[in-house]
DNA sequence: CGGACTGCTGTAAACGTTCTCAACAATCGA
DNA sequence: TCGATTGTTGAGAACGTTTACAGCAGTCCG
């Protein structure tokens, strides 16, 4: 009836002022045709009062929140952070807010999360998942609201994915480094059940067989997590065990680890061993030397992730899209290369 | 009525097939006492339909969201995405979600943000600007839901705040400087309108005076921003106009881009110039030398301001409280200290 | 001049919750 | 046996929008 007590004005408010219905204040503010007259007064009548429509209220009629959400598995990795620079670029544009969750890279929370869309505060996610399992398709398919998916679905789930090749970009990384001349390529791996680890390993191996070298286990050396710390720790065994003159690292974290780890042994970089790392993180500027690395287009991924997502909210029914994004070498001083 | 076409299932499919009215229903998911066999019965329907509670009917009802917002001037910058994630611990624990918005720093950007609180689709907001006016006090004052400042509000403004005392660490900074010999000592700041521009400017006076030094001039250089661009572009002004023996820079940024800088120059660091940054960011540990810094304690103000925020949300009339963070210089390589 | 349009408007019903209130049954004390 | 008390429930009114629908002027055409 009159004015809340709360003082916020709402479109009674407005239409009270006015002098008109609700219906008309509504219709205004939504843009629909309405005569002049009542136009100019809805408009000054709610510059007037300063209304602003309520989000709760609006998303309850219309079943849209404009919202969407983000769901990664760490944020304190450079290239999440760079993901979610690009996904707010987009979704600002679209108009659309942005809601950030960190799962830990933790299967559970990542149901969990999944099963809270019913929630519905949310128009759509996209789900960044180290570890993507036939739960998650399920999940996935059984989901509240549209979601897309940044990394590698199980066969035959039926969502809108971007991949990146991160096999083929593994391959082109040691290549890199064999045409550099070194000989003792080392690999140094985050866990190996994710699917980056696996992918990342498969290119490493590809890369051997085309380079004409043997499999060599002690070249081998898995980090407990994609972190600086079990980079520099593993390095470290690495270093100490089997002498490479380089070492390509999974991600940038565990480069930049594998560098703190050869200034720890007094090995240069890349004079006595050459690293090489995976993301193209802004880390591997600041570096010194600074890091030869595989942009594998982190932020044009979730660029297209965010696109794919918007697309489908726009309209559900549309077949689920797979897109993928090459890797590119990016060289820089790490990897000693001579040109 | 009968099941939506949608499929979601609402209170009202849950009470249907309990047997009692919605309104017991709502009594028990909200834990509210009933009879053993209501609740039974109902948590069992629920169950079986899978049921989740609406957001958008439940915050128009309550006017609740569950939601919180952080605004910041640039998702890049490591130390903001260091308070995102401490944000996000605190929120998580309250069983909040984080909106994110990123201002890039823009005044304008930012009173917009304040005004679309007036949606309601956040119960606060935790903003951190480099440069608060009189006009966002104002905004701030006629804000429709709380919000705690990170920063240096405008004197007399009533809000919840948390600062650092950058003036102090900066001038830390300088006398660990000229406690490891230095005797030239230059300063690398970014935009000095901002807050932080200026409070480290004073830092650096102080401690200039304290050492007794005349102050110089042309040790004096500004970034055009607070990034790695900017400040490598800066440092190389001014290494090659004044030869400074130790740069003190007012962020990590800054330190990073002198770094690169000195390289460039082929002074050595901190041989020929030692270098001393700002926010301890992770950036800090990967460089090479280690970046000597000081600990604003950004996670810890960011997480200061998210409690300050909820305890606001949970009693409004609490009076607006400042708390102070203060710095701690963190010493590694960069620095050439002796000991 | 009557009927069929056209252009606007207001009434009222959703959307899915929460919560006040009154109704009702059962228990108790006198 | 009756009134008071307690415990539990359902009806229904919010919350602030959007939108289907009907109504009511005018205009146009035959």
């Amino acid at each position: 009836m009159q004015q809340l007590p709360d003082g916020t004005p709402t479109l009674e408010t407005v239409a009270r002022l006015a002098n008109v219905s609700v219906a008309s204040a509504s219709r205004v503010l939504n843009g629909i045709k309405t005569h002049p007259e009542t136009l100019r007064r809805v408009r000054e009548a709610a510059a007037a009062v300063g209304y602003v429509p309520n989000a709760a209220a609006r998303s309850l009629r219309s079943r849209r929140t404009g919202q969407i959400a983000f769901a990664m598995p760490d944020v304190s990795n450079p290239i999440y952070t760079a993901m979610v620079g690009s996904i707010a670029l987009v979704a600002r544009a679209n108009g659309s807010r942005l809601i950030l969750h960190s799962t830990d890279a933790n299967t559970g929370d990542e149901l969990s999360f999944l099963a809270d869309l019913k929630q519905r505060y949310v128009d759509g996610l996209i789900l960044c998942s180290l570890d993507f399992t036939d739960a998650h398709a399920e999940a996935i398919a059984a989901s509240a609201v549209p979601v897309a998916v940044i990394g590698n679905p199980t066969k035959g789930a039926k969502v809108d994915t971007v991949r990146a090749n991160s096999r083929h970009g593994a391959a082109d990384a040691v290549k890199h480094l064999h045409a550099c001349g070194r000989r003792r390529i080392a690999f140094l791996n985050g866990p190996e059940r994710t699917a980056p680890g696996s992918a990342r390993k498969l290119g490493y191996l590809d890369a051997l067989r085309a380079c004409g070298f043997e499999r060599d286990d002690s070249l081998f050396e898995v980090a407990a997590d994609f972190t600086v710390e079990a980079g520099e720790e593993a390095a470290a065994r690495l270093l100490d065990r089997a002498r490479p003159d380089a070492i390509f690292c999974a991600n940038d974290l565990l480069a930049v680890g594998a560098l703190a780890a050869a200034r720890a042994a007094r090995l240069g970089v890349p004079g006595d061993v050459a690293l090489v790392g995976m993301d193209d993180t802004t880390l591997a500027r600041v570096t010194s030397p600074t890091l030869t690395t595989v942009d594998l287009g982190g932020a044009e991924r979730a660029r297209l992730a965010t696109e794919l997502l918007l697309a489908r909210i726009a309209r559900p029914g549309r077949r689920p899209r797979t897109v993928a994004v090459e890797p590119r070498l990016v060289v820089r001083e790490s990897s000693g290369a001579t040109s």
